[in-house]
DNA sequence: GTGAAAGCGCTAACAG
DNA sequence: CTGTTAGCGCTTTCAC
C-alpha cells in the first residue's frame, strides 16, 4: 500500500504538503493541491489510520462492552450505538463480556491497550471502584453510578411505577414480578423498589422471581417461568423486567393453557422488536434506546471538545400499551 | 499511560530488553525479567497496540459490514463473529451500511484506512467486483460468489426445497413465497428457484413477492403481507425467507383473523430466537450460524498462518419443525 | 544475555 | 505557501 512518502515524491512535493492536503489545513496552492491529489488516486493512497493515531494520540475508536451482543435490547443498542458514533466518525469496537468478570477485565485492557478514545461499559460483573481507565473516559450505561466515572440510566423506578400501577389499574390483584439477576446490582433493581412500593401503596398480593445468572447468560428463562407459575396460585398480572421474558411468560403460559390476557395481564420491559411480534403483543415500558446511545457518545466526544456535561443522567421512559393487558 | 521507555528506565535496562519480555521472544536472564515485570506492575504499563500495529504490520482487527445490526439474523450473526474472533485474539470493528452503496464504500475505505487485518462483508450493493482490497483479505458472507475473494454462503438451493417439501407435504396447495428485495442478486434468491422447481414438479400453484428495499430496510414487512394476503385468494402456504418476515406473517394474520396453522401453514428461514417466541411458534430452516462465522475467521487467519484453504464453501441446513406448519 | 540504531507512516513545530 | 526536523511507542536487525 501507498505512502504519504510515495505519494509526496509523485507529487514532487515533500510528505509534510501531503499531510497538508490530506488534513486540510494551512494554506497550499491549488496547484499543489490538484498535484497531490492526482498522485493520491493515480496510487489510490488511503491515509494509514494507525500512524495517524499514533502521532495524533487519538484513535477515533470507542469500546463497547456488553454482556450478550445478540439480546435484543443489546443489539438494539449497540444499533444504536454504532449509528451515532459514526456520525462523529469514530469507530465502534464490539466486546462481548458474557457477564463475567474476567472477560470484563480482559475487555477493559484491551481497550485500554489499543487507546481507544472511550469506552461504554453495559456489563457489571467488575467492581466499578476498582476500574482505573486513566483518562480514558468511561461510561456506566444502564449500571449503577459510580463517582468520577460517567452514568446513563433510564428512569427505571418511573418505568416500574408505570408498569405496576398499569397492571393494577387493569384489575390484577396477585402481581408476579420478574425481576433482575440474584446477585448482581443494577439500576433495574429500582424497577422491583418501585414494584414493591405501588403494590404496597394499593395494598395489592405480591411476589418477586429472580434469576440465576445462567438464565440470563443463557437468555433462556423457560424453566424458571414454568416453576414459579405452578407455585403460586392465582397469578393474575405479571411484570417482567425485559420484553424477552415477557416473551417467553407467553410461550409458557400457551403451554400451560394460560390465556393473556385473560387470565393474566403482562408487561415486559425494554420495548424491543419482539414485543409486537409475539401473541398477544406485549405491553411495555420503552427505554429512550436511541437517546440513551447519542448521549454516550456524546459524553465521550465532550472530553475532547472541552464541551461542559453532566456527569449522570437519568432518562425518562414511557408506557406503551399493547395487547398483552388487554381489559374487554 | 507509561510507555515501554519509562519500564526500561524503572527496570534499568534498555527498551530492546522490556520489549522481549512483552513479547517473550529471544533469551532473557530470569532476574531481569522478574525486574521488568516489577516496573510494568508498578507503572501498571498497557503495551500501546497502535504503535505495535504500526511497526507489526499488523491490526489483529477484522471489519465486519452488515446491512443492520438489530436485525435478529445479523446480531446472532455478529455475536458468532465476536466470539470466534476473540479465540484468535482479533478485534471486531462493527460498521453499519444500513445496505447503501454510499456507506458500504465508505466502511470498505475505513477499514483499509486503518489497515485490518481481513474484511467480512455480510452487505450487498457494492459490485463485488469493483471492490478492491489489495492484499487484504475479504470474505463475502451469505453473498454471491466472485472470483478471487472468499466466500461464504448456506445451501440456500437445499433450504428451500426443504422448506417446499415441507410445506407441499403438509398439505399446501397455493403457496406465496415472499422472497428477497427486488432487485439485488444474492444467494438468497437460490432459495427461490428451488421453491419454483419443487413446486413445479410437484404440480402446486405458487405466487412470489418480492419487497422494496424500503422495507427491508425498516424491517417492516406488514403491508406487504396485508396487501399480498387480500390479493391473493385461498393461500394455503407461505415459504417467508427470514423468520423475521414470518413473525410478522403471523402478526398479519392474526389481524386478518386468518389461523395459522389451520388455514395457512408457514415456514422461515435463518432459524434465529424469534422462531420460538411466536404463537405459533415458527416451523424454519436453520443456517449454521455458529459454523458460518468460524470459516469466516478461519479464512482470514488462514492468510497470516499460511494455512491451505477453499476459497468458497456452501453450508449445509436444516429443517425444524415447529407448530407453524402442525396438522392435526 | 543485552544494547544501539533505524524505521513503521504520519503530524507538528519551526523556519524561511 | 512549502520544506526540515523531530518524535509518537514499539520492534527488529546487527553488534558486542
Amino acid at each position: 500500500m501507498a505512502t504519504i512518502v510515495d505519494v509526496a515524491k509523485l507529487a514532487g512535493v515533500t510528505p509534510t504538503t501531503v499531510s497538508r492536503v490530506i488534513n486540510n489545513r494551512g494554506y497550499i496552492s491549488e496547484k499543489t493541491k490538484s498535484k497531490v491529489h492526482e498522485a493520491m488516486d493515480q496510487l489510490s493512497y488511503q491515509p494509514n489510520e494507525i500512524a495517524r493515531s499514533l502521532t495524533k494520540q487519538r484513535s477515533n475508536t470507542i469500546g463497547v462492552i456488553v454482556p450478550h451482543i445478540s439480546h435484543p435490547y443489546f443489539s438494539k443498542l449497540i444499533s444504536n450505538l454504532e449509528n451515532e458514533a459514526a456520525k462523529k466518525d469514530y469507530k465502534i469496537i464490539l466486546c462481548n463480556s458474557k457477564d463475567t468478570a474476567t472477560k470484563e477485565k480482559k475487555y477493559l485492557d484491551m481497550c485500554k491497550s489499543n487507546r481507544v478514545d472511550g469506552i461504554i461499559l453495559c456489563s457489571g460483573n467488575v467492581e466499578y471502584n476498582m476500574i482505573n481507565t486513566g483518562n480514558i473516559p468511561i461510561v456506566l450505561l444502564e449500571k449503577n453510578f459510580e463517582k468520577g466515572k460517567l452514568g446513563i440510566q433510564c428512569d427505571n423506578y418511573q418505568g416500574g411505577c408505570l408498569a405496576t400501577e398499569h397492571l393494577i389499574k387493569c384489575g390484577c390483584k396477585r402481581i408476579v414480578h420478574f425481576s433482575g439477576v440474584i446477585d448482581e446490582e443494577m439500576p433495574a433493581d429500582n424497577r422491583e423498589k418501585a414494584f414493591i412500593d405501588i403494590c404496597n401503596k394499593n395494598n395489592v398480593e405480591y411476589f418477586i422471581k429472580k434469576f440465576d445468572i445462567n438464565a440470563y447468560n443463557e437468555m433462556n428463562y423457560y424453566e424458571y417461568i414454568k416453576n414459579t407459575l405452578s407455585e403460586i396460585d392465582g397469578v393474575d398480572g405479571i411484570f417482567a423486567s425485559s420484553d424477552l421474558i415477557a416473551a417467553q411468560v407467553i410461550q409458557v403460559c400457551y403451554e400451560l393453557n394460560i390465556k393473556i390476557p385473560k387470565d393474566i395481564k403482562l408487561v415486559g420491559f425494554d420495548d424491543v422488536e419482539i414485543s409486537q411480534l409475539t401473541t398477544p403483543t406485549i405491553t411495555t415500558i420503552q427505554q429512550p434506546i436511541k437517546e440513551m446511545a447519542k448521549l454516550a457518545i456524546h459524553l465521550i466526544d465532550a472530553k475532547y471538545t472541552n464541551t461542559e456535561i453532566l456527569e449522570q443522567t437519568i432518562l425518562p421512559v414511557d408506557l406503551v400499551v399493547r395487547r398483552s393487558t388487554s381489559v374487554e
